[in-house]
DNA sequence: GTCTATAATAGGATAGAC
DNA sequence: GTCTATCCTATTATAGAC
């Protein structure tokens, strides 16, 4: 007896792709579509599982697709912007490296920002704790920069909180206008607007 | 014989709202929920006309709808943001004017920017030229405005698109932390940073 | 010009086999 | 864990009476 393997080994195969792998590409659609644009037959395409797979992964449909969407923003957020700025090595480098991560992210200005997709429609009842957690955050951790290279705390604030609109604003206009060059000239002017001794 | 009324007349009774007055109701929905988000359920609820009264007005559908109301959009900004920055005295006054007016428009940071809603989605493919021509007709306006006010012609454009990205970045973010503050802080900066003498 | 009624379809979500 | 098949509702859109 005991002969059999572990029940988890028989009654659960190893999924094809890793949870976060298919957060990954769910995130794309969100990207492009928004939260009501965003239909399931375009994510279940996306991540190359049918619809009820998708329900595997997140019970709560489409709603925790774009939580886990979110989730997955704020953890890349967390990595590739927040943990630089605080990282080693002089405030106008850390900031740098923030800025070539978001330049990536985004595609040099021709995508469009997920948080922001977020903010409209039926999203932004849903997750606007989560995205006010979120920009909170990322104010911050400017903030936090900015007073080490010696602006005053209530400046920087208002510094910080003005760079997170200023890249926002400029997806919008690059999206608006069909041309990504203001937000690579936005990501350009950062260092010195929020770093500069007043 | 021809005792009849015009045909016009009887075949045509006097509609209960004009049609701007309809596009008006329709433009808080897609302002509310972007043009994906937007429901032809709600539309007619806001408008009071069943849906087949609005397929009267727009034959197109909902496409035309928002297309009317991207163009009244147009046609506010070209009434009460851009005229007033061509009128008469001082720039700086004119340019309050237009600040104002959008501060009213956009409830003091509690709504979002319709045009902005309008570059995601659906509506992103079906509205590029047209969003395209109202940013850069705002954006040439407010250069032109910086240039009376004897900032350098390449400054100025940068400077303008600078405003118009700050505003729409304002409004994103202050529908992300819940909180209107940095749209109306927002605002008051942008007269210094337009009109100063470098 | 507006309405009620209805068509036609796409959307989100579930059931049950494997 | 994934699939096919299906359900149910909401959605866009149209038909036709008044």
């Amino acid at each position: 007896m005991d002969l059999d393997p572990p029940s988890d080994t028989f009654a659960m195969p190893a999924p094809l792709l890793p949870r976060d792998q298919v957060v990954m590409r769910l995130l794309p659609v969100f990207q492009k579509h928004g939260y009501d644009g965003a239909s399931l037959a375009e994510l279940s395409a996306a991540t190359g599982l049918g619809k009820s797979s998708l329900y595997h992964y997140f019970p709560g449909g489409k709603a925790d697709m774009a939580r886990a969407v979110i989730e997955r923003v704020e953890q890349w957020l967390e990595e590739h912007a927040i943990r630089p700025l605080a990282g080693p090595g002089a405030p106008e480098r850390r900031l740098e490296r923030m800025l070539k991560a978001l330049d990536g992210f985004y595609g040099g200005g021709r995508n469009a920002c997920v948080l922001g997709n977020m903010v409209i429609g039926g999203a932004r009842q849903l997750f606007q704790a989560q995205l006010s957690a979120v920009f909170g955050r990322w104010i911050d951790a400017l903030a936090a920069l900015a007073v080490e290279a010696g602006v005053p705390q209530a400046a920087a604030r208002l510094r910080a909180q003005d760079a997170v609109i200023r890249i926002e604003g400029a997806l919008i206009v690059a999206g608006g206008l069909g041309d990504p060059a203001p937000f690579r000239r936005t990501l350009r002017r950062v260092p010195g607007d929020l770093l500069a001794q007043a």
